[in-house]
DNA sequence: AGCTATCGTTAATAATTTGGTAACATTGAA
DNA sequence: TTCAATGTTACCAAATTATTAACGATAGCT
């Protein structure tokens, strides 16, 4: 429902990295919560019992692997996701992270944008257990994972904004996002843009899914409806 | 009067944001209380027994954590819900105060609207989940999700105002609502609108769900009954 | 790096829906 | 019966959204 309310534990020893990501992820409305090793993680963790937990592998005092296990091992925290941050080529790490649980890797060097959408990806698992990738409404299939979306078989490229409103409103079908939901998902909670500007991007859809997919709801805001 | 009215008390020691939450709150029909700092906001409390206590963390006399971690432990408010006013990268401040029991953040600078949303998210907690989803009354149902209302099967779409006011009658079947409940309820304090507002609404809602279910209540108001 | 196509945003304006009111009709309780 | 309260209708104003075009920013390419 609201971005803010997910909360995002990064865990990381270089303070430049931290600032970074935590930058990047304040800027799409996440509630950011910091810890710089292994063994601050899992404190926070069972305090605040984070959303997603971006885990860092090495680090002082405790490394992100034992961490991970810990977590891993805390029933309270059956719910939290873990992402491992890696540097390019650490394929033992790798392995090894999975074995322990991980649900996800963000390869180092991170691009923000990459970063976003495997985080919104991974955290779109929360809510719907349902179809996670290929997911498919009426005669419309989308691919979140190659930015793609079929339309009776015939392959469209909606732009990144377009993309992300689309599936927005496709992630629930039927449910009436209001403005505000979809400025702060898909734009994030700092960025101000005018009203006007989500109805054009609206418009663009439709042009492409035709125009019967997303329904008004004046005063309201949009659903996405078969 | 309106004993359904809910309570919020709002506590910062700066009046221009003081007078301007309260602008804000009160022209959604919220019962406003005022404080200036922490020590106000506990007496107030005690006394008020308020839904929802918005504090500013930064305060003289007694800071908003504190204020919080006393009425935390005040068995008669563990109903009250707390939000926090923080500046953007309070990030101490954030974890210290989901720490002491705060239910939500709100970031400065505020925005009205994403306050309100904010708002009203925090209190369907108070009522868990009872007016959101899908609530049947007779042969209607209604879904504040996708802003519809289904008559048997039927599938009626409302405009706002007559979806939110045949959505109030219906939170309590065969409750009476005073034309003043449903003026602060559905237009709000600021608003004011002619006599005959009202029954026109009530009319075109009779029109599309059927004249039987909403009762006027003669010198006083409407009711939802089957 | 420079060039080019595409994307994101805004402004301006049109189209649409919604909300509110006036004016008059009807109802029902004292 | 009487008359204040409510019902009804049609109409206008206000709010909201749709559409188009233009322009700067950006990304991808050579």
């Amino acid at each position: 429902m609201d971005n803010t309310q997910i909360k995002i534990l990064l865990v990381d020893d270089e303070p430049d990295i931290l600032e970074f990501l935590e930058y990047n992820l304040k800027k799409e409305g996440y509630h950011v919560l910091l810890g710089k090793n292994g063994l601050e993680a899992v404190d926070i963790a069972k305090k605040e019992h984070p959303d997603l937990i971006i885990l860092d592998i090495m680090m002082p005092v405790m490394d992100g692997i034992e961490a991970c296990r810990i977590i891993r091992n805390t029933p309270s925290l059956k719910n939290s996701l873990i992402t491992f941050l890696t540097a390019r080529n650490e394929d033992y790490s790798q392995i090894a992270g999975f074995d322990v649980g991980a649900d996800d890797y963000i390869s180092k060097p991170i691009k923000p944008r990459v970063m976003m959408s495997r985080i919104k990806a991974l955290l779109r698992r929360l809510n719907g257990t349902a179809a996670e990738q290929g997911l498919k409404i009426g005669n419309l299939e989308i691919d979140r994972e190659k930015y793609l979306v079929y339309k009776n078989g015939e392959t469209l490229t909606l732009p990144r904004k377009e993309f992300e409103l689309l599936s927005l409103l496709t992630s629930k079908p039927g449910k009436v996002f209001t403005r505000e939901d979809i400025l702060s998902r898909v734009w994030g909670n700092e960025i101000i843009v005018g009203d006007r500007t989500i109805d054009v991007h609206i418009r663009k859809i439709r042009e492409k899914i035709g125009d019967d997919a997303i329904k008004t709801v004046k005063g309201i805001g949009y659903k996405f409806d078969i």
